[in-house]
DNA sequence: CCCCAGGTGAATA
DNA sequence: TATTCACATGGG
């Protein structure tokens, strides 16, 4: 059964830019539909026009989780403070900061440190594929993104199984805090911004990059401003006059990210994410 | 073979 | 506090 809706005008919405972006990584196109899963859901998405058609879950799951009561023409509006950012928002206007599960969004960035997309995307559909619950409505056999109890089951072996490399032992013991602690995913989600990143990046393999990136993608912190080697560049070239180094130490992480708040205000991470999507035109090389 | 990627933690000075 | 290094893996 397929539910539709109808998105006013008001309610821009790029779904491949969205779903493509890389802030998630369990979302392939196949024959003009987005198929993904997300909370133990099989979904597939396709939006014709203005209208966005559903599979899967029922619209209200679908609209929470595309974040469609962002107003987002509002935050593009209040991000649009200069001509570099202003190109990135006509590229790939309508992308919106999804509202990913937490623990999920949580394992999968500490899967995504010093790697590449697409390696991140096979490590979590191998965490799934193994420990993960069959989801009943896959076309093609689907697997749930595992629960906290579920992965406690996986050894070091098993993370390394799944390609997570040095990263495994991370993982594990991620899991095993959380399990111990069973109300921490509560308390983490009544924090503040900066008092989320400080416990997230307590946790072993979860530093300030990737604390920036659950605090944005799970934890719905609109002001985090994730710095990466990418976003870096972009800020060196076009926003202040940098010397490019190598190295992304923690004094210039902070000076970088704190930049970028002070510049683009409460949805830094909007004008974060529109200039990640840009990157490979905005960087040269 | 090389270098890079949505970095992080430990060792060292 | 700042610098340096190792680390598993996949893409180009």
């Amino acid at each position: 059964m397929t539910e539709r809706i109808l998105l006013e005008r008001d309610e821009p919405l790029d779904l491949d830019a969205t779903l493509g972006c890389g802030q998630a990584f369990r979302w392939q196109k196949l024959s003009g539909w987005w198929e993904g899963v997300v909370g133990g859901r099989a979904i597939r998405l396709r939006l014709e026009g203005h209208r966005l058609e559903c599979r899967g879950a029922d619209r209200e799951f679908v609209r929470q989780y595309l974040a469609l009561d962002h107003d987002l023409e509002a935050i593009l509006s209040s991000i649009d403070r200069d001509a570099v950012v202003h190109a990135a928002i006509e590229v790939s206007y309508g992308l919106r900061i999804l509202r990913q599960p937490l623990f999920e969004c949580l394992i999968s960035y500490l899967c995504a440190t010093n790697t590449n997309i697409p390696a991140v995307r096979h490590r979590v559909a191998e965490l799934s594929a193994r420990f993960g619950e069959r989801v009943a409505c896959g076309d093609p056999v689907a697997y749930a993104f595992p629960s906290p109890a579920a992965l406690a089951a996986a050894t070091d072996e098993d993370f390394r199984a799944c390609r997570l490399g040095y990263r495994s032992g991370f993982a594990e013991r991620v899991v095993a805090a959380l399990r111990e602690d069973p109300s921490w995913e509560d308390r983490l989600r009544a924090l503040s911004y900066e008092e989320a990143r400080v416990a997230l990046t307590a946790l072993p393999g979860i530093g300030p990059k990737a604390a920036d990136c659950i605090a944005l993608f799970g934890l719905g912190h609109l002001e985090a401003f994730p710095v990466d080697l990418w976003i870096r560049r972009i800020m060196s070239r076009h926003y202040f006059d940098g010397s490019e180094q190598k190295a992304l130490t923690p004094a210039e992480y902070e000076r970088v990210r704190r930049m970028g708040i002070s510049h683009f205000g409460p949805f830094a991470g909007y004008a974060q994410e529109y200039l990640y999507a840009a990157r490979r035109s905005l960087s040269p090389d």
